[in-house]
DNA sequence: CCCTGTTGTTATCCACTGATAACTTCTGCG
DNA sequence: CGCAGAAGTTATCAGTGGATAACAACAGGG
C-alpha cells in the first residue's frame, strides 16, 4: 500500500481507501476488520476514515458496490476479446487468484442479514449475473452453472483450498480442482 | 429455544450450548457474534460459557464440526432411502429451509483465515465430499457439479435470495432459482 | 499577504466483549 | 445427615473499537 504524504482531495482520499478497505476486509471479514485496520493501510488517523464515510457500515458498503462494479467490468473486458462463457471463465480464474474482489463479495454475502448491506450486495450479485447473460448470450442452465462453478471456487478460495496461499492439496481438493 | 432451569451435566449443557451457537452464530458469523448471546439463548451466564468451551474461537469450531457432522448425516439418511444425487439434493433442499447449519458453515468459510479454524472448516467439508462420492457413487465431475450448485444455493440463501425471510424477488433471483 | 475553506490530526469517550476469579448452590452418596 | 464435587453465578477487569469534538495545518484566491 502507498503511503504518500501528500495531501489528497476528498475524492481521491476515498478511492484510496476503499483500496485498502478491500484489502482489508478481504481477511477480516465486515464484523472482523476495525476501522483503524483500514486507516493504517492508507496511512491515515482512524477518526479520518469516519468522516469520509460516516460509518463503518457504510465503508463496508460501499467497499463491496466498488468491488461489484470492478468484477463487471473485468468481464466486460473479457467479453470484448472473446464473448463465451469460456472467456468469462478464465477472467474469474483471475479475478480467484487476486482474491480480494471475489473474497470481498464473500464477505459481503455472509453480511447480507444486516439489512442495510444486504440490499447493496444482492444488486452486486444481480447485476453480475445479468452481466454474464447479455456478455456471453447463455441460456438461463448454463448461465447458473457457470455461476454455481464460480461460488464453489469462490469457496474454495475463502478456504484456502485454491488460490495463493493454498494449503497443502489432499486428495479430495485435487479431485475438486482436476479440469 | 428452551429455557429449562434445571441443571444439567457439563456434557448435556455443551450439547445444548451448541445448538444456542449454531443459531447464534448463524446470524451474526464469527466476529459478529458475542458469546453473551450465545448464553443468553442457552439461558446461562456468559462465563459458563467460556468455562465449558475455553475461549469464543473453540465455541465456534465446535458448532462449525457439529454442523458439518449434521449436513452428513442427514445425506447419509438421504442415501439409505435412495443414493442418488437427486436424493442427496433433495436432503440438501431442507437444510437449506432449515438454514442454520448450511449457513454456519458458510460463515466457516468466511473464518478459515484463522488458522485454527480453516483445518476444522477444511476437514468438514473434505468429509461431505467424500461423503456425497461414497453414497453415491457419483463420478468426480458429477459431484463436483452437484457441490457447486450447492454453494450457490448456500449463496443466495445467505443473501436472503432464496430460502425462509427472503426478500421479493426480483427477474434474475426467479431466473437462478428456476428449475 | 491573509483569510477562508478543506484536509487531516490528536484527544477523548463510552459501550462492549472475552476472559478470570471468587463465590454460591445443588446433588448424590456413604 | 453432611460433605465433596460438580454446576452455575456474580463481580470485575483490561483491552478494544467506533464515533465525536476540537484543534491544527495547508492551499489558493482576492
Amino acid at each position: 500500500m502507498v503511503v504518500a504524504r501528500t495531501r489528497l482531495t476528498a475524492e481521491e482520499r476515498q478511492e484510496q481507501l476503499l483500496r485498502a478497505a478491500l484489502t482489508a476486509f478481504t481477511t477480516g471479514g465486515y464484523a472482523g476488520t476495525t476501522t483503524d485496520q483500514v486507516a493504517r493501510l492508507a496511512g491515515v488517523s482512524q477518526p479520518y476514515v469516519i468522516r469520509l464515510f460516516g460509518t463503518k457500515q457504510q465503508l463496508f458498503i460501499a467497499t463491496v458496490d466498488h468491488a461489484g462494479r470492478r468484477i463487471e467490468e473485468r468481464f466486460r473486458q473479457a467479453a470484448a476479446e472473446e464473448p463465451t462463457l469460456a472467456s468469462l471463465g478464465a477472467a474469474y480464474d483471475d479475478l480467484l487468484a487476486e482474491r480480494e474482489l471475489i473474497t470481498v463479495l464473500l464477505h459481503g454475502f455472509t453480511a447480507s442479514a444486516d439489512p442495510a448491506i444486504g440490499p447493496v450486495v444482492r444488486d452486486c450479485f444481480g447485476r453480475i449475473y445479468r452481466t454474464v447473460r447479455e456478455l456471453t448470450g447463455a441460456g438461463v442452465e448454463e448461465t447458473r452453472q457457470f455461476i454455481a462453478m464460480g461460488m464453489l471456487l469462490t469457496c474454495l478460495g475463502a478456504m484456502q483450498v485454491a488460490g495463493p496461499g493454498a494449503v497443502p492439496r489432499e486428495p479430495w481438493m485435487t479431485e475438486l480442482l482436476s479440469k
